[in-house]
DNA sequence: ACGTAGATTGCATACGTATGCGTGTCAACG
DNA sequence: CGTTGACACGCATACGTATGCAATCTACGT
């Protein structure tokens, strides 16, 4: 049924190599036959297989990309010009999606069809990277990094970003801060929660831990913890997201109590990816550049490729306030 | 480097024949071997080579997905189920992304590396269907179809929800309507459009081409098309919007310019993606069940395959109106 | 004891492409 | 005219798995 190169090679009265060899341009094929071959080819209308070139050439061309569920606003953002990166060296994605039920399918990605591996999910004590390495199989991390693994990886400041919306908030004259924050299990989890803490503690500030709020980096956990803080007596009057898409969730948590932002209590989220930006949100929050982050994992994943023994490399990238519409000073007028 | 299954049979001490049998569970293997070879393969760590499987029995077990970009949160919504629906039938989903600016990369599709394929973004005069039926690749159209293609397909009610709309606005007491809707050139596009016009018109109701906006199905078109029919001096009273991604960007548009939804302006969109029941929306809309329809695709598929020469197949999905808060009576006091 | 059915296993080969190596051709050069 | 070399091309084979078929073995019935 399927059109093989043979066929191309009946048609155009050569072997099979020469088609091989014609159609990728190589040399030590004269004109006239690569002519010959090119025209046979167009009409017969023949694609090569790549199974078949996988099998012979042991390479493939493809990188799987290791993702959450794609309805998490963040990921696609990041897996777009993630996809573009690659697409630039060459190289086509293969997703896969890892809903934290159960643990990944490993088979998928040992079986060679894939000539290496990006991972944005990673909890820190994961045993994928491990697995990985064991086999050969080229990888990067991004986003997230995984515990006493030496490996490529490509990660945002996030102390850095973090401490920095702690300086904000207490410049703006907040005292009563609080944060809801994504698990400990991640390395972005942590890392934020930790830097805000310390950098608010150096301003004098407690973050008591009722007031950290653990929970997946989802918009719910955003709902439900602002329905928490909210709910007590004297409540917060700035919340630290550890993410977007739980400031997000956190915002429309707002809306549905009626809680007027930022005049009433000041959001501010971790990414900066395009949602935050729409107006209805105009999301006050730590920019990522994820096109730069994804462009910088691409390059990593290429040389790793090219030197399987190069030295591993951690890239970070610095963050950067975006200052919008959900932060305000703390009302210093008769209040409520 | 990579572990075959002529390894784990000379450490089994069968055949490589033998080593295939046994790990798929034929029959014609003693378990007495079955267990050896088990045994071998897992202490090598074994895993088949997709290539080489795909190669010997030309099937892949995987389906391509033709999608718009991630960014557009509707395909997200659509994608999801689809990937667990296929994954059902023992299916893995490939994706590829198709961003307006060229015509999709066919080889992938064409090469034999798939066993299917399913399109959700087809223009309505898209050559890709004719193509795949050209090279017996088999595909199913989902919510979006072709013209004058016998294929199997699986769409929403699309005049159906788009007159209920209708409906509604008139019922609510509404003349002056506009609408911002998506591309004449999708199926989607141009049903929707349609529906909602005559079914305006049977209540007699004008709708001028003046407040029929085109564009793309992204949050912009709603920015920009709320933005133009706001401006003009009588402004329309409710807006029926293409699909929920325009109407989250014209209730973008509307926080942007103070306009007061539901009191001064009724939105209404289409296909109830998840972030349409988020607070700070609300929207009302029509639902479009998409676990339904993936769950439909993915039958329709798995039975083309079974049946390459069945005759094709066309499901509709009756949709259903969903009352958010982004409706209302037209305000029947002093006005402005 | 002998034939036979059934179970178990190996042999040979196919799937489609890529590549090392050998062969043939022809022009240029001595 | 013979030699050398470059060039174009085909032959053989490898990649890893699956499968039709033949071979071997076991057990059983007569």
């Amino acid at each position: 049924m399927a059109v093989t190169s043979h066929d191309v090679a009946r048609l155009a009265r050569v072997s099979q190599p020469t088609v091989s060899r014609a159609l990728r341009d190589q040399k030590g094929v004269s004109s006239a036959t690569r002519g010959r071959v090119r025209e046979a080819a167009r009409s017969l209308g023949y694609v090569p297989s790549q199974a078949g070139r996988a099998l012979s050439t042991r390479r493939s061309r493809k990188i799987g990309v290791i993702s959450a569920e794609l309805s998490n606003p963040f990921y696609p953002a990041l897996l777009g010009p993630l996809h573009d990166a690659l697409a630039g060296h060459g190289y086509r994605t293969v997703l896969f999606t890892d809903r934290g039920e159960r643990p990944i399918e490993l088979d998928p990605l040992l079986d060679g069809s894939l000539d290496g591996v990006v991972l944005t999910t990673s909890e820190r004590n994961s045993s994928l990277p491990g697995e990985l390495l064991a086999r050969g199989v080229p990888f990067v991390m991004v986003n997230r990094t995984v515990d006493g693994v030496a490996a490529d990886s490509c990660v945002a400041g996030n102390r850095v970003g973090a401490t920095a919306v702690a300086e904000l908030l207490a410049d703006l004259g907040h005292r009563r801060v609080a944060a809801i924050l994504g698990p400990e299990s991640t390395s972005t989890g942590r890392e934020r929660a930790e830097g805000f803490r310390d950098a608010l503690a150096h301003r004098g500030i407690d973050l008591p831990p009722a007031w950290m709020i653990r929970g997946p980096f989802d918009p719910d956990t955003g709902r439900r913890g602002l329905i928490r803080l909210m709910s007590t007596e004297t409540p917060p009057t700035a919340v630290f997201c550890g993410n977007d898409v739980i400031a997000l969730g956190a915002l429309n948590a707002a809306a549905a109590l009626g809680i007027d932002i930022p005049a009433r209590l000041t959001v501010v989220g971790f990414d900066d990816i395009p949602m935050a930006a729409w107006e209805v949100f105009d999301l006050t929050t730590v920019r990522v550049d994820l096109p730069e982050m994804a462009r910088s994992v691409a390059a990593l994943l290429v040389e790793r490729l090219a030197r399987p023994d190069a030295p591993a490399r951690s890239v970070v990238l610095e963050p950067r306030l975006i200052m919008r519409g959900t932060h305000a000073p703390l009302a210093s007028g008769p209040g409520k």
